[in-house]
RNA sequence: GCCGCCUUAGCUCAGUUGGUUAGAGCACUAGAUUGUGGAUCUAGGGGUCCCCCGUUCAAGCCGGGGAGGCGGUACCA
């Protein structure tokens, strides 16, 4: 064997990252806390594959402009493509419109589970995450928008959140008619809500540059803008300005504000109807003792360009985290969605109004890390049985028997190594207890436990490495038949279940 | 897509004017210690100096091209 092997570099594949222990345990709490909330609104769960076939996952993707980016294809053996799926509201789609016989209509489900995206990732987003969706297809009023709102509410209250977010509520219906009602060009539109939606980060001035000859940003990128008349920016930024978050929203008069910005948006039907159905949805949340510090009206709320029709909802975290850098962080919208009448139609020739909703679960968990809303430290790991003498196995794995019966976690060290090792592998564990039978003990019939967590405390006390040793603390004497009650016990001073 | 920064051991980094077999600290594996976690000492494992081409007697170092990583921006279902 002279020749050197040539050996595979292990790492990964960029915006893509391993699941460890701590992680799982936090995401799982949030998804039971996420789904228990879903449930008491009568949803239902529902699961459905990764793939999907390409044209089931439809034109509303890859965006027009950029087609056949943003998704992992490969062709199937009768040369169909398969697409892994980037959202869990197509595959919905074609679930309802393929069983649209049997489902009672409104349907209500939830769907938790990985989606996918074939772009570039960034600070906090992949292009593999989680996403945790609930959908009512079938309704079309506003009640089914405001219902979503609400749920949005309540479940991030339940997380822990309370007055630490806010569901912002906005209707595309809005922009469409205002647009409309300006006599701005089609083409121009999707420049125009852009330029809206980025009003947090770039403020008035920058979004009344967008909407003008265009901006360039601190990176040198030039963004191009809509190229609006004066009195076309003037009204879409005074609608901005007219954001205003210290009222109840049902006090909010939008005739007088349409009026107020232009006489032509009061006399639009489509500008008319957003403005109504945003007015019931603000009674409605209103009358079910919503606050505006939990939803509010935001006229700035765009999200997706071509999917929504109607109402549209952001949650957006309203505290700053900071990074491992200790820099502060915009985390911006952890989720958020709206009304989509037009997703179904694609596989039936009726009209299904749609409303949902979608929780970016990765981006939140990582939120909630980075606030220590959501617990980071390492689980606690098993029972470690030492193997004193090589010899003895029979008699560790007799030990290691009892204890899992017993219902508690436990391993025998796997090795050769000596003992020191073995406890540096208990220690690596977080092993709340070691299991200690060696010559002295056996002649003895007892065992030797020692609780780990008290011991690692009991050593801080000593300076001096060699009197810590002789000390031994937190380990006392068993008799081998009390082994279980023994380390029970460890267990239960320790909290550990 | 566009802009910027970066790339030498698992990590953080040294590496002289271009000069033999590329180093340190930490981390890792073990021993010293019938049999005790963090200390100390000792030993050991670990490298395509990101890749390719060029200049040169000689390249980790100089020149050109490329790839990858990070950050911003654009897009975002």
């Amino acid at each position: 064997m002279t020749d050197t092997k040539k050996l595979i570099e292990p790492r990964l594949p960029r915006g893509f990252e391993d699941r460890l222990p701590g992680e799982i345990a936090a995401v799982d709490q949030m998804l039971a806390t996420i789904k228990r909330v879903f449930e008491r609104y009568g949803f239902d769960p529902l699961e459905t594959p990764l793939f999907e076939y390409t044209e089931t996952l439809g034109k509303f993707l890859p965006d027009t402009d950029r087609p056949n980016e943003g998704v992992f294809s490969l062709q199937d053996d009768d040369e169909q493509w398969l697409s892994l799926r980037y959202d869990l509201t197509a595959p919905l789609a074609r679930y309802f419109a393929q069983n649209y016989d049997r489902l009672p209509k409104p349907f209500r489900s939830y769907r938790q589970g990985l989606v996918f995206r074939n772009e570039k990732p960034g600070p906090g987003r992949f292009r593999q995450f989680m996403q945790f969706d609930a959908d009512t297809v079938g309704a079309a009023g506003p009640e089914a928008d405001a219902e979503m709102c609400m749920m949005m509410a309540d479940t991030m209250d339940a997380l822990g959140l309370a007055g630490k977010y806010v569901v912002k509520v906005n209707n595309r219906k809005f922009w469409d008619g205002a647009l409309d009602a300006l006599g701005v060009a089609h083409d121009r539109r999707l420049t125009v809500l852009r330029a809206v939606d980025k009003l947090d980060r770039v403020g008035i001035d920058g979004v009344t540059e967008l909407l003008g000859k265009g901006r360039k940003d601190e990176s040198g990128d030039f963004t191009i803008g809509a190229e609006l008349d004066e009195a076309a920016i003037w009204v879409v930024t005074e609608l901005l300005r007219a954001n205003d978050f210290d009222v109840q929203m049902d006090d909010i008069n939008y005739f007088s504000l349409a009026l107020a910005a232009d006489s032509r948006l009061s006399i639009n039907a489509i500008f008319r109807e957003g403005v109504e159905e945003l007015r019931q949805i603000s009674r409605l949340v209103v009358a079910s003792n919503y606050k505006n510090d939990r939803i509010r009206i935001d006229y700035s709320v765009v999200r997706g360009l071509e999917y929504y029709t109607g109402p549209v909802f952001e949650i957006e975290l309203t505290f700053e985290v900071k990074n491992e850098k200790g820099q502060p962080v915009v985390f911006g919208s952890v989720g958020g969605g709206g009304r989509y009448d037009g997703l179904v139609s694609r596989f039936r020739n009726e009209p299904v109004p749609a409303t949902g909703f979608s929780i970016g679960v990765s981006r939140l968990a990582q939120a909630l890390k980075l606030t220590g809303n959501l617990g980071a430290e390492t689980p606690v790991g098993p029972v470690v049985v030492l193997v004193m003498d090589r010899d003895q196995t029979a008699r560790y794995q007799a030990m290691v028997s009892e204890l899992r019966s017993a219902g508690i976690r436990t391993e025998m060290y796997l090795g050769p190594s000596g003992m020191n090792a073995q406890m540096k592998y208990a220690n690596r564990r977080n092993a709340p207890a070691v299991v200690i039978e060696g010559s002295h003990e056996r002649e003895q019939d007892l065992v030797t436990i020692k609780d780990m967590i008290a011991g690692a405390e009991a050593a801080k006390a000593f300076t001096d490495h060699a009197e810590m040793k002789a000390a031994r603390p937190a380990q006392f004497n068993a008799p081998r038949s009390g082994l279980v009650e023994a380390v029970k016990r460890v267990l239960a001073t320790e909290g550990v279940k």
